[in-house]
DNA sequence: TCTGATAATTTAGTACAGTAAACTAAAACA
DNA sequence: TGTTTTAGTTTACTGTACTAAATTATCAGA
């Protein structure tokens, strides 16, 4: 038991490693930067938003959103449209271009989650949502401590 | 099935999310980048590392490296030790000292996978390992088409 | 109609990580 | 012993993302 958790936080490290420097290369081979990336996910579960909703999202000053959505719309993933309601406001879009890096990514992902019947898929859902939970809870506690 | 791996799809990109904020968080907290973290990693497996050796593992300039070992030094996570064999050398060495973020992390975790029997956790092993090949292999790809 | 507030962008400046080149000390070799 | 090479650090510079403040256009309210 204590040799399989062990593995366990192995295992864990190796997946954070690779998830962080997948995103690098995703973020260098579009030439946008996590953040931009989250500020996207948000647009796109949202709808559309202003440039200063952005900004309370995600806690920059409208001179950095600027550049963020200038990011976003260069790499082909969002668009400003103006917003019929106030001529001062600006729409950042998603385009709903999914990237080819993240169709390959899914396309792989999906070989992979096809081995297991229901019983396993509910494991690993079970414990992936744990895993995210026990995450936030830590990356929260650290933001909260100030350095 | 088609709506399980979709679910699949949806914790996965979940779980990116918070592991890639986690390490911003983590990073932010004790004043290193991620590449410092995982230079840091190298070393602790490897053992003490010349700086030159780190700037080949790293890709990075000679001067670069310095300024990665400064930040870990501070962040008190490694050490500059001399060199017995050629004084123009330092060893740079892991202190070992694991920070309360990292102790705090495993045993959260270790509290998920206590949950699951030895089926469950091979598992949750497969699926995780299967992962890690499918994101290297989507980094390395990334890596080998220029922008 | 005029005034004050608001939205997004631009401008000027800052902080940071990295590179290229210079520098200093040590090692290797003739 | 003198010269060349090597190791790490420092210095000067670059590029990038960000902030603060200024700017321009639009909106809301008196």
């Amino acid at each position: 038991m204590e040799e399989d958790t062990r593995q366990a936080a192995d295992y864990g490290r190796e997946l954070s490693t690779a998830v962080v420097m997948f995103h690098e290369a995703v973020g260098a081979h579009l030439g946008v930067t996590a953040g931009d990336q989250r500020a996207l996910a948000v647009i796109g579960r949202h709808g559309p938003l202003s440039a200063g909703a952005l900004a309370e999202h995600t806690g920059l000053t409208p001179g950095a959103v600027t550049g963020m959505v200038d990011r976003l719309e260069r790499a082909g993933l969002a668009t400003r449209d103006p917003d019929p309601q106030d001529r001062r406001r600006v729409l950042i879009t998603a385009t709903g271009h999914l990237p080819d890096v993240f169709t390959d990514l899914a396309a792989a992902m999906a070989t992979v989650t096809a081995r297991y019947d229901q019983t396993q898929l509910a494991t690993i859902a079970d414990y992936v949502t744990r895993t995210v939970e026990v995450l936030r809870e830590q990356t929260r506690r650290l933001r909260d401590t100030r350095r």
